[in-house]
DNA sequence: TTGTAAGCGTTATCAC
DNA sequence: GTGATAACGCTTACAA
């Protein structure tokens, strides 16, 4: 009884060495000639929600198993003008300083059916170079997590190429946007200090290439100056933690002594500055110095640090930009939309707060509080 | 004058917008077309090194730009067999920890002319969805930074697939690898650790799907038997900031007391064993007791803790990874080869330590010591 | 150097 | 439900 089985088997073995010889890779064509099928029959098997009897389906699949078959997704792509893959342009600075970024985000594309096609930037300017080879790789859109030009822009739209910019609001462009709204951000960190009694703002910008770094910065020096204080000292960062001790020092030799408070581009920055004040200028923190920064990365929520910051919603983010991307591919929508999240506030205890009472949220956004509804 | 030039341009720029009204891609089809030569005299102005006179090459690459043409990369894998894409199977929890790590492999893969198509990983156990995967989208090698079993190598084989694993060695498999010895890390703590007169200590392992954490374990364990030291009490962890905590009060407890030393898996577990220890238990460390890490991670170095830790050379490694993938699919090496670096001990200053002398590096290891050469 | 023509391994469109 | 056949957009002998 065995033998009635065996001539499927043995043909099998017998083609798999043939194809190995050759040179080849195993085809649908070959296991339909296992199977004794047609190779559009193959196909079909492979497609799902094909119309296929129970019969051919089980012959071919066994014979796909028997000669470890698997679809040629290039071959697919090549005549369905899909490749299943999504680029993610993103650089090594937000990969070092986000790293749940990239696998928030690839984990939502994993789970609509598409692959991440990585493409990291050693600094923003890359980009032109590393499009050009976006555009070989026949993805199906982008997610860019870098600053992208007019030029750009409209290079992506006249190869209809879906797009997603993340966390870089673009201004008089239509392009579907996911963000934190990092002016918004600064601004409420500006106004909690103020109204904790904070008058003289020392800033710690991030490095040129940083857009995020610089709306916060923008956001907060807008605020300071609304709210009619001194001009805040600021200086530039690198966004690392060795800016926040260079960053507080330069920012006291400029002052001719210590400020208030201390806004930092980023937590790695606060932390930075926040251990050199402590540990090297033996300063209180937040008792003669308040200092803040923004991302809520883990260590800042370190004993150690425990620091004042803002969360950016990564997860939703990361969501929201695979849902946009994704929507624009699958159901081909053409409407483009920005997706901006505010930032939450994180009171930690390296800043003197008061109470939120007196700074209700409307307040921080700089809008005129809105009449009661009732 | 003009005029004799712009047949071309006019001729490109109707054809463009038949193109797009058709629906169809912009192909060599159509560049030839403009240009007035063969489509095959297109494809070779693409491939490097192909002989094409100067005017042909001018003429296509003009009527190319006019057309905004790219070269379909899904149709020359098709043909040549090759995507240019390298399979990247990375855990989350390694990109989390090590981020450094996705941005020098891409770096260098890029710097050989291919591209990393990423898979993360939730958890180890996912690697069997996702390979069925990896062999669909042809591509060229795999880099897997994750557990693979002897049926995942197998299979590697049977499809003659380049792979290298990273950070986990595979004995009594043919595989290449690159990886951080960190068995011997292990012992080369403790021995360090043991030579300074500690002589209880305490584990914090990590998970069980951390491989890497568990040879540390081991290293350790083995060293510190050898040197006839008592039993150190080892407790799981989870790779995270708090299990640093919870693993000290679990050994204090176990032990009715504070350890000599504590080793811990992660530096991540080893500053939330020294958090722990320093605020929450008010212990001197290293006082009272030394505290050490693996990973040599940003923080570990921040003036707050200055980590006594063992860094692995990840550029390095990276690097190595990339050559040797690229020699198996470029020149088809086919010797398996293991590459395995040493972490460097840094000394910081959470735990007492001897001065080298006393243990000399071969001790560390194990091996006995070479007789002096003169 | 250049053009012709035969694939690469699929899916899609038809008849049957 | 199933099987021919024509794409998809490219590379690569081979002939000219």
């Amino acid at each position: 009884m065995t033998k009635a089985k065996l001539p499927v088997e043995h043909c099998a073995t017998e083609m798999k060495a043939q194809i190995a010889g050759e040179h080849r890779r195993v085809t649908s064509y070959d296991v339909a000639l296992v199977a004794g099928v047609s190779q559009s029959a193959v196909s079909r098997c492979f497609k799902p929600g094909a119309s296929v009897s129970k019969d051919t389906y089980a012959r071919v699949m066994h014979a796909a198993t028997l000669l470890d078959y698997i679809p040629n997704a290039a071959a697919r792509s090549l005549i369905t003008r899909r490749s299943n893959m999504v680029a993610l342009l993103i650089t090594n600075q937000a990969n070092l300083y986000y790293p749940e970024l990239l696998a928030e985000l690839s984990q939502h594309i994993n789970a609509r059916g598409k692959r991440v096609l990585l493409f990291t930037l050693q600094r923003e300017a890359d980009v032109d170079r590393v499009l050009a080879d976006v555009w070989q790789y026949q993805v199906d859109g982008v997610i860019a997590a870098a600053r992208l030009s007019a030029e750009h822009i409209a290079e992506f739209e006249r190869r209809r190429m879906p797009l997603v910019v993340f966390n870089r609001v673009l201004r008089d462009h239509s392009v579907n946007t996911v963000a934190c709204d990092h002016l918004e951000a600064g601004r409420m960190l500006a106004s909690r200090l103020a109204a904790a009694g904070h008058r003289q703002f020392g800033i710690i910008g991030g490095d040129m290439d940083s857009s995020v770094a610089s709306e916060r910065r923008r956001g907060a020096c807008e605020r300071i100056a609304e709210l009619g204080l001194p001009a805040p000292v600021v200086v530039p960062g690198q966004y690392d933690y060795r800016s926040g001790a260079l960053g507080l020092k330069a920012i006291i030799a400029q002052l001719g002594g210590v400020p208030d408070a201390i806004i930092c581009g980023s937590d790695v920055m606060a932390i930075g500055c926040l251990d050199c004040a402590r540990h090297e200028l033996g300063l209180d923190v937040p008792g003669q110095l308040s200092v803040a920064g923004f991302d809520a990365v883990e260590p800042s929520n370190w004993i150690s640090y425990n620091l004042t910051t803002l969360r950016q919603p990564m997860p939703k983010m990361a969501a929201a930009a695979a849902e946009l991307l994704c929507a624009r591919i699958d159901r081909h929508e053409d409407e483009t939309e920005k997706r901006v999240f505010s930032a939450q506030f994180i009171e930690g205890a390296t800043a003197r707060l008061a109470p939120l009472a007196a700074t209700p949220p409307r307040a921080a956004t700089g809008l005129p509080l809105p009449v009661a509804i009732m």
